[in-house]
DNA sequence: TTGAAAGCGCTAACAA
DNA sequence: TTGTTAGCGCTTTCAA
C-alpha cells in the first residue's frame, strides 16, 4: 500500500506547516480564506481521513460501542442488534459485534478487545458462568447486561424482560384449555432468566392448582439444541400434551423439534414459545408465544450508552402472551 | 473514571523504567524473570490493557475488519454476519457491522469510520448508486464486494452467486406445472445481481417457449416493502399463476404479501422464493426457493481478507432450486 | 495568521 | 539486564 496521508505528509507537498494543515482540517477560523481552500482541496485529492488512532490517544472519543451475543441467527438477537445498529448510526456510533456462544471465554476476550480499543460502551447478553478476569473490564467501560443479569461482583445496570405475568397466562391459558400435563424447558439456574422463568412458570402451575410434575421440568443451557433435544424426550416420552419454552433459543430449537416430528404447534402438543420471530405467525395456523418488545430494549440500550453519568439501575419491559391459532 | 493504567504508570510505581515493563508484558526475553514476573503480576492487578490507539500509530496491524449489509434481519445477511464473525473470532479478528439499508450516502460514512480506524479489509453488499468519494477508501483498503457488483470505477475482488441455472430452471419447474403466467420481481438494473437475475429469467421463459408480460415484470429498490408491494399488486391484478422472486428481501416481502392475502406459497400464486431462510421449510408445506450457500459466500469472505496479496477476481458460488411442498 | 514544542502510549534502536 | 531517545499523527499551548 502507498504510504498513509498524514496532515505532515500533507505540510511537505504544500510546504507549509503541519499545524496550519491541521487547522484548516479542522475548521480553525486563524486560517487565511485561500490557505484553508487550497488544503482543504489538496486533501480531498490525496484522500486524507483523520487517523482515529491518533485522536484516541490524545483522549478523544473513540465513539466506538461494542455488542456482545450469543448468535445473531436467533431472530430476536438480530433484531436487536439491527434496531441497535440503526441506532448507533444515528448517533455516529461504530458497532462492533462480537459472538459469544454462550461462552464465558469467548466473552471475556471479546471484552479484553473492547477495552483495548477503549470502547465507550457495551452492551451484552452475558453467558452462562463466571470469570475473576472479566471485572477489570467491566470497570473500566461502561456496561450494560441484556435480558440476563450475571453477578459478576460488579454492579452495571441492566435491561431486562418483566415475563412474570406473561408466563402465569401462558400456563393459565393452557390449563384453561384442559391441559394437565405442561411441560417447560428453561435456562438453568446460573442465569437470573432462568431462575425468574422457571418460578413464574411454577407460579402459573400453582395458580392453576396443577401438582409439578418433575419429569415436565427440564433446564440447562439456553441453545437451541438444548431445546431441540429437550422437546424431543418430551414427544418420545409422550406424557406433555402442551410445552411451554422459557427462551429464546430453546424455543427456535423446541419448535424445530415439534415441526421435525409433524406435530402442528396447536396440535397434540400445544406450544407456547418465547419471543416472536415474524414466521411463528405464518407456521401452521400461528405460533403461540411470549413477546418481547425488542425494539424498546435496543432503545434504551443506546439511550442509556449516550448518557455521561451511568446510574446502576435495572430496566424492566413487559413480555406479553400472544395466543394465535 | 480513574486515570488509565500504561506502562509509565506501571513503571513509576514500581520504580523502574517503562521499557521494562514494556519487555516485560511483551514476553521479551531480557528482562530478568524475577522482575517479569513481579511486573506481569502488578499488572494483572491493576487492570492493565494494552492500548490499541497506540499499537495502530506505530502501524501495528489492527486487526479489524468491516461488514456493510443492508440490514441484518434478513435470515440470509443474518446467517452470512453469524458465519463471517464466527470466523473472524477464530482468526481473532473484530468485525464492525454497519447498516446501510441501500443507502449510498449510509454506505460511504461507514466506509469514511473504517478507513479512519484503518480497517485492515471491508466486506460489502454495495448499495444500488454511485459515489465519488468511495474510491478513496476503497483504494485504502482491502475491499470485497458481496452478492452484487457495483461498478466503483476502482477493480475488487468479489464474492457473488451463480444462480442463472436455478433461475432457469425455476421457470422451467413452474411450466412444467402448467403455469404460463409467471410473474418475476426482482432488482433494478443498477445492480448487476438485478440485470443478470433478471435475464436468467427471461431465459428460462424463452426455454420454455413462454412469450414474457410486461406487465408481470417487476424491478426496483431491493427491498422487503418493494417485493411487498409489487406482490400485492400482482395478487390484485389476478392475471399471474405463479411468482419468482429475484432477491432475499424482496422474497420475504413478497411471501409476507402472500401471507396477509391467505394464499398459500403452493395455492393459486405458486411461489419461488430466493433465498432459504429456515422458516421457508415449515410453511404451508415448505416454500419452494432458490437456495444460496452461505456459509461457503462466508468462508471465503474471511479467507480472502486473510490473504496479504488481494487477488482481483470473483468468486462464484452455485445457487440450487430447491422443490418444496 | 503561522509556526514550534510537547505529549498522548507504545516499541525499535541504541547506549550503558 | 536495564534505561534513554525518538517517532508514529494529532491538537493544545505558547511564541513569533
Amino acid at each position: 500500500m502507498s504510504p498513509r496521508v498524514t496532515i505532515k505528509s500533507i505540510a511537505k507537498d504544500l510546504g507549509i506547516s503541519h499545524m496550519t494543515v491541521s487547522r484548516a482540517l479542522s475548521n480553525h477560523p486563524n486560517v487565511l480564506k485561500e490557505t484553508r481552500e487550497a488544503i482543504q482541496e489538496h486533501a480531498r485529492k490525496v484522500g486524507y481521513v483523520k487517523s482515529a488512532a491518533a485522536k484516541a490517544m490524545r483522549g478523544d472519543e473513540t465513539r466506538i460501542v461494542g455488542l456482545l451475543l450469543p448468535n445473531i441467527v436467533n431472530e430476536f438477537y438480530a433484531r436487536f442488534a439491527n434496531t441497535m445498529a440503526l441506532a448507533c448510526e444515528e448517533q455516529s456510533l461504530q458497532l462492533i459485534i462480537h459472538l459469544t456462544g454462550d461462552d464465558i471465554a469467548a466473552e471475556e476476550k471479546a471484552l479484553q478487545r473492547l477495552h483495548e480499543i477503549q470502547a465507550q460502551g457495551v452492551v451484552m447478553v452475558p453467558a452462562p458462568g463466571h470469570s475473576e478476569t472479566e471485572l477489570t473490564h467491566l470497570r473500566a467501560m461502561s456496561v450494560i447486561q441484556l435480558i440476563r443479569q450475571s453477578d459478576t461482583g460488579e454492579a452495571t445496570p441492566s435491561i431486562l424482560v418483566n415475563d412474570r405475568t406473561a408466563l402465569k397466562n401462558a400456563v393459565a391459558h393452557l390449563a384453561a384449555e384442559g391441559h394437565k400435563n405442561i411441560a417447560f424447558i428453561g435456562a438453568d439456574s446460573r442465569l437470573s432468566s432462568g431462575r425468574s422463568r422457571l418460578a413464574a412458570f411454577r407460579a402459573g402451575l400453582a395458580s392453576a392448582g396443577i401438582q409439578e410434575e418433575p419429569m415436565l421440568v427440564c433446564t440447562g443451557p439456553p441453545s437451541a439444541e438444548m431445546g431441540l433435544k429437550q422437546a424431543k424426550r418430551l414427544i418420545e416420552q409422550k406424557k406433555a400434551t402442551a410445552l411451554i419454552c422459557g427462551g429464546f433459543e430453546i424455543s427456535n430449537g423446541a419448535l424445530n423439534a415439534l415441526m421435525d416430528a409433524g406435530l402442528s404447534p396447536s396440535g397434540p402438543m400445544a406450544f407456547v414459545g418465547y419471543g416472536d420471530p415474524s414466521f411463528y405467525s405464518w407456521i401452521g395456523g400461528g405460533v403461540s408465544t411470549i413477546s418481547v418488545p425488542v425494539e424498546s430494549l435496543a432503545y434504551k440500550a443506546v439511550e442509556l450508552l449516550g448518557q455521561a453519568a451511568f446510574e446502576i439501575q435495572e430496566h424492566r419491559f413487559d413480555a406479553v402472551l400472544l395466543v394465535r391459532s
